[in-house]
DNA sequence: ACCATCTCCTCATACGAATGAGCAATAGAT
DNA sequence: ATCTATTGCTCATTCGTATGAGGAGATGGT
């Protein structure tokens, strides 16, 4: 009874019910109906899988069928945040969320991470993915060129987040910062805003360039104006940016990520400038817990989600029914009112 | 030289580098130095690696009995946390950062959780655990039976936390309590308490019952005495039961786990006490932030070094250079003197 | 010239499950 | 009684890698 020391197999199997190991197979993946196998052998292969304890071995399994039920998650950076507050964790909750419920296990590439602490596709001239059937892509992927191989190599993969470049023909989800400018720009016109500023980031990536875009054809839409966009570093943002955006005439000020939002936050309490009253704000990000910024009206990212959709759209590309070029937006919360009033 | 569709194998090398596919897995598997293949033959070997991007098959490797460089995280709960001060968190930390240091990939095993959202190790009756080489238990194992079941298949794996029953003879890797007790006690001792008392949970296992005995030990040691030890669920700690430890003579308290004590420091306030000046309190393990006893004097778990020592420690077990019954204890934080105080 | 020893490989097979092809035994039709 | 069809399986092979056994050719010793 007790299989000292091997798992049992089929053949274990096979021998105990007096059939052969093909049978047991069989009967074991359900053909047995249509193999018309009667039910007193199908019987006999059950009582002997019960007493023997047996299980699949999942690498003979996949080795002959080809899926390893194996999803990688493929991070620049480590995945267990030691701040409490990482920005990446919703994500990875929806991500195991959504494995769970399509049972499929979750690799974390750790091997690939240099001594730089970067984490590279392409390390030591292998491609580690490959033991996944496909992976999730999180955050800034350093080496565009690795992609664009990964791409060649039709290793099949899902972004989280808005891709710009060669990557933009792969598959993705991210939110949609179209709708989201709506909802960011519709009650500031509504309040009774003209004249509203743009604070983005330096860096130019796809994700901010699709909120900028977003909100200049909202800023068209609804017959607004706009000077020109400021795109700073963390460190060119100071009060006299401020003050240059109220001396502009500006009423309200959108906030391309919460690191200036943050920022902002702390020189208008310098200042002892009063929000909304002297300024309507939006950020279109979400602001984490602790920043003095926190309470304005923000974005939600639909961070959970975007985690769940990705392993699902990864397991669709895999089933062959989504094309691999498929994007997908998803909706963002819109922001409250507590940092929009009239100008 | 893209090899449409399918993932290049040891033959398509061996085709290249003009060898055979045993040849390939020889150079590869790092036997080469042992089996006298010549510097040139290894290097087209690798030549050939590098051109055509071959990735060994997991499912194969593993088949045959070779190594994956998979390590299975299998936790009881989903690992990534919803709640920021997850206690498992600097374990997966630790965790994360040894597979980094030992160049191996972590699978979470996400396929196996059943609808009760418990995970189980054999679930669908499959037992995933397979695919990778071996395998960290983390968190309180619901079924004794399935880690029985699986020490008998000799699957390689190492516990996390003190292990009571069936288990206490499988590798793990825990707090030392009894030198936690120690330096619990001996600040006490010193402080002139001589008369303590014990409040512990309900429950009993393991890691429970060895803080436990380490308390008894040292409070033989120390030549002090307490009274009976007071193991009660949450719902039963109350005013009595302060009262009780005080009326007692007890001048100072020891708590096995951070529940009962922030539920403690919840009573003391209501009944105006002043700790340590009307009782010392030591708290056998972490309080997490925003606890009402997160000052007191308290054992700071070692948890990311748990993570860490068990990934390694499985490694030495797949590698053969630690016998598979070995235990390791890792010190202990001592606590502050924050809730201590001359009787 | 012959055997022994090395060097550098190849051969063949096993791991465990899935599956197309095929076959013996029985039932049913003519 | 012979042919056909169906039932109920078995056989043999495949997936990709690892490995014990063995073998061809070169080198060295006597």
């Amino acid at each position: 009874m007790a299989s000292r020391g091997r798992a049992p197999r089929q053949s274990d199997i096979a021998r105990v019910a007096g059939v052969t190991q093909s049978t047991v197979s069989l009967v074991l993946s359900g053909r047995a109906v249509a193999e018309s196998i009667p039910r007193a052998t199908q019987d006999r292969v059950f009582a002997a899988v019960k007493e023997l304890q047996y299980v699949p071995n999942v690498a003979a399994t996949s080795l002959r069928g080809g899926r390893t039920g194996l999803i990688g998650v493929h991070t620049f950076e480590p995945v267990f945040p030691v701040a409490s507050d990482d920005y990446y964790n919703p994500i990875l909750v929806g991500i195991e969320e959504q494995a769970v419920e399509l049972k499929v296990d979750l690799v974390l590439f750790a091997s690939t991470q240099g001594n730089d602490g970067i984490r590279r596709i392409y390390a030591n001239g292998t491609n580690r993915l490959r033991l996944a059937d496909g992976a999730v892509m999180l955050g800034m992927e350093q080496n565009e060129e690795d992609l664009v191989r990964l791409a060649a190599e039709q290793y099949p993969f899902v972004f989280i987040g808005q891709r710009g470049g060669a990557s933009a023909q792969r598959p993705y989800v991210a939110p949609d910062y179209h709708k989201a400018l709506a909802s960011a720009l519709d009650p500031l016109a509504e309040a009774g805003h003209r004249r509203i500023a743009y604070l983005g980031e330096s860096v130019r990536r796809s994700p901010q360039e699709a909120r900028y875009e977003g909100f200049r054809a909202h800023v068209a839409r609804l017959g607004l104006s706009s000077g020109e966009p400021r795109f700073l570093a963390l460190d060119e943002l100071n009060a006299d940016v401020l003050h240059d955006i109220l001396r502009d005439g500006s009423t309200a000020l959108v906030i391309e990520h919460h690191d200036p939002a943050t920022r902002a936050a702390a020189i208008v309490r310098e200042l002892g400038l009063d929000i909304p009253r002297d300024l309507s704000i939006v950020v279109l990000d979400t602001v984490p817990d602790g920043s003095p910024a926190r309470a304005w009206s923000q974005i939600r990212m639909p961070r959970r989600a975007l985690g769940r959709r990705a392993i699902s759209m990864l397991v669709e590309l895999l089933d062959g029914s989504i094309p691999n070029t498929y994007h997908e937006l998803l909706p963002v919360d819109p922001p409250s009112t507590a940092s929009i009033s009239s100008p």
